[in-house]
DNA sequence: AAAATAGAAAATTTCGAAAATTGATTTGAT
DNA sequence: ATCAAATCAATTTTCGAAATTTTCTATTTT
């Protein structure tokens, strides 16, 4: 890959896709100012391709616009954190109870599927000294996880904003969480969501999701970890 | 007010708000196309301008986007209805539970006022044999009582969401119920979720916004009102 | 007559440059 | 020396036209 382009093996994923990752993986920094002019030499884009792609990540709240100011990242503090997750906890929680009321016998596979490969990956994690090569997979592995759990939820609606609203929290998350999110105690937060959810648990699950996002929201005030 | 500028006295009111309204006042029927080109002439706006505020309502839920194939309304039936209607109580629930927690008694005195406005419309309502000319404003009046209602909860990530959700599903109430979801019922819905909210009963209140919101969503399925 | 093809028209998307706004720097006045 | 006005550079926003894609219509082919 040459370093003068550095997406020449992404050319089939849009510029649109591109740009979101590179947000989604730290690329900028917690308040930093999103020039156009920036996201268009970085991404090869014309200037009004660029505003567009900023546009259209505004819309999905991953970015704040503001008249004549240009675009930026959403300041993350410990109140704005805890408020995207207490949110997606709400969410995930209503994803969650349609999920296991619905879900049926291949539900309950593609979630124990999802499982199986999450655990894998954190279980290196938690031997592992250095966490940072694991964060992406880890992120791509959790995201699918939700994902699944969620799957069964009959409402387009309910289903697209969970989404969302995962994404946003991953966002602040990747922005000031010292391991992205990531603690031992993840591990066994969501074997208690899978169990309880195979279980037919709609409370137990719930309480399950909470803790387990309530906890990562709660990182931000302990950032004693000695692992990066 | 000039027929060739139908706009003249909304000049200080910006672009993006006027296409919204339209939008939000049954201006452009269910699934019909949306194009740029008419955008552009009937608010008299630049090719990209009409385009960038199509891109912002497709953001905010109210239009949709495919690709090469520009801006559409949603489909709307019972179940797109129901959808957007169920996570709508959602939010609204869990605003009103925020609400009931936090709100002071200069909340409980706005969520008075609202009401008594929203009441005094209704009444007209009631009495009248034509429900048209009051939808704007009881439109207007409704929308005020709820965002009221909602707002003692502290989290702007929900306030947000539930303000989207409640335009979104009034776009779509306006798109197909016959009397723009008003009926007699309503008021006394209206003044139940009052009451529960200053009595700080959150789970009857909550019970009466979904009842509230139900009842909105089963009103597709019998349309044999005899008032428009 | 139905299906397939080709060409024309309409609509969407993309583009780079012009215009407007902001923030920073310099200049001038008290 | 301090404050205000004016100038300048950087950035965002706006614009109308070019390029692409889709859609419609007419023609040809089976």
């Amino acid at each position: 890959m040459a370093a003068s382009d550095p997406h020449a093996l992404d050319a089939h994923i849009s510029a649109f896709d591109r740009v979101k990752t590179a947000l989604m993986t730290g690329a900028f920094s917690a308040g930093s100012r999103i020039k156009a002019d920036h996201i268009k030499s970085q991404f090869d884009l014309s200037a009004s391709a660029a505003r567009e792609i900023l546009l259209r990540l505004t819309g999905e709240g991953l970015l704040l616009q503001e008249e004549n100011r240009g675009f930026h990242l959403p300041l993350v503090n410990v109140d704005t954190l805890n408020d995207v997750m207490r949110f997606r906890a709400l969410l995930e929680c209503a994803c969650a109870a349609d999920s296991i009321a619905h879900g049926d016998v291949e539900w309950e596979a593609r979630l124990t599927a999802a499982h199986h490969k999450l655990a894998h990956v954190e279980q290196k994690m938690r031997e592992a000294t250095e966490l940072k090569p694991f964060i992406e997979i880890w992120t791509r592995t959790d995201a699918e996880f939700h994902e699944v759990l969620a799957s069964a939820c009959p409402s387009p609606t309910l289903l697209a904003a969970r989404r969302n609203a995962h994404e946003r929290s991953r966002m602040q998350a990747i922005l000031v969480l010292p391991t992205y999110g990531f603690r031992d105690r993840t591990v066994p937060e969501h074997a208690s969501i899978l169990e309880h959810a195979l279980k037919r648990d709609i409370k137990g699950c719930q309480a399950a999701i909470s803790a387990h996002i309530d906890s990562l929201g709660n990182t931000i005030e302990m950032q004693s970890s000695n692992k990066r």
